[in-house]
DNA sequence: ATTATCTATAGATCTATAGATAATGC
DNA sequence: ATTATCTATAGATCTATAGATAATGC
């Protein structure tokens, strides 16, 4: 039954893998420890000899789900390096995204969850939101260093907000005239 | 023990009172039946004589509280006539608006729970998304309606998203450069 | 007679722990 | 000898239902 300590970090590193995206489709909420370790591949009896609570997966998940999360905005200045905010508006803002939550925005997906939580998830979430903002910035345009903090953060906010908007309507049209407004003055905006 | 007709019904819009403040502090999953009715002064075996189930009471408590919402986004409009949109601002991106989810935005307080919940819930949603956005369309310029729209669409996703990274870390220094560069945009967006 | 609310409970599920097991690591 | 995982379970809590009670409403 006991297995090597390589693939006992193997297991704790997928745990969170697991719980980062079905965080982000149920909620901290919305599934237990049984189905978390069940979806990983282990029962519920492993959880504690990897974690102190389920509030140190939430914790762990969250600043797994961000990091994924920057490195998806990365990944649009690689896609894109003549525009890389375009590529950012094309996958974040997308019908796509509006649907596949458990893949998606972990700030939209669960920013009421953690607005929730203590400080450990919060740091988390600190963390990724500020290096969210270091990614966006370096996509725009800007002549002092303030306005390009405030135009990283209005961006953000519009794209989270247009988001979350999209989601808790409907109407599909609705939707995507959400994101669409979104998407054009993200441009203007930038 | 059976009370009149008109008490049943008083009781029973405490309780969507209740459950719409409630939710918004703890989730529709952090949050019992049990509780609920005890905050309002009832014992949990009235519940189903009112409600049908508990997915009921989260669509009737979320359209009650996006209603309270969008009465204190038209108060803005009597507390300054001459500029709504800033009184907006001023109680929206406000430091105890972030601090006070209760009677908050339940856009932010219950958008990620809503974007799970079936098609009731976000009914509600819908039609109170709506009318904010009639609401807000009014306190600002245009001059198509097509630009109305977008202008209403932006603003309060900015604001949204906003007020869900000032919640989500714990810097609050952070959380108000958040609500202040926001603050800055909309004005510039209307 | 009807019914709004009460107490009580069924049955499922939740987090967390206990003890057994079997493989690792010294 | 240690320990990662397993099965099993404790104790709390969840939604929903059943039946009793007492006041309403006809």
């Amino acid at each position: 039954m006991r297995v090597s300590r390589e693939q006992a970090n193997r297991n704790r590193e997928n745990v969170i893998d697991v719980a980062s995206r079905l965080f982000r489709e149920h909620g901290f909420d919305g599934i237990g420890l049984k189905d978390l370790m069940k979806s990983a591949g282990l029962t519920q009896g492993a959880f504690y000899k990897q974690f102190t609570s389920k509030e140190d997966l939430v914790a762990q998940a969250s600043r797994r789900a961000l990091e994924g999360s920057k490195e998806k905005w990365m990944g649009a200045t690689k896609e894109n390096p003549d525009d890389p905010l375009e590529a950012a508006i094309a996958f974040y803002l997308s019908e796509e995204h509006q649907g596949v939550k458990m893949d998606g925005c972990p700030i939209v997906a669960l920013g009421a969850d953690a607005a929730r939580q203590g400080s450990d998830v919060k740091a988390s979430f600190e963390s990724g939101v500020k290096t969210h903002l270091e990614v966006l910035s370096k996509m725009i345009s800007a002549t002092t260093e303030a306005e390009r903090k405030e135009k990283s953060i209005a961006i953000l906010s519009v794209m989270v907000g247009a988001l979350t908007l999209a989601r808790v309507v409907n109407d599909p049209e609705m939707a995507k005239s959400f994101l669409d407004a979104a998407a054009q003055k993200v441009r203007e905006i930038a």
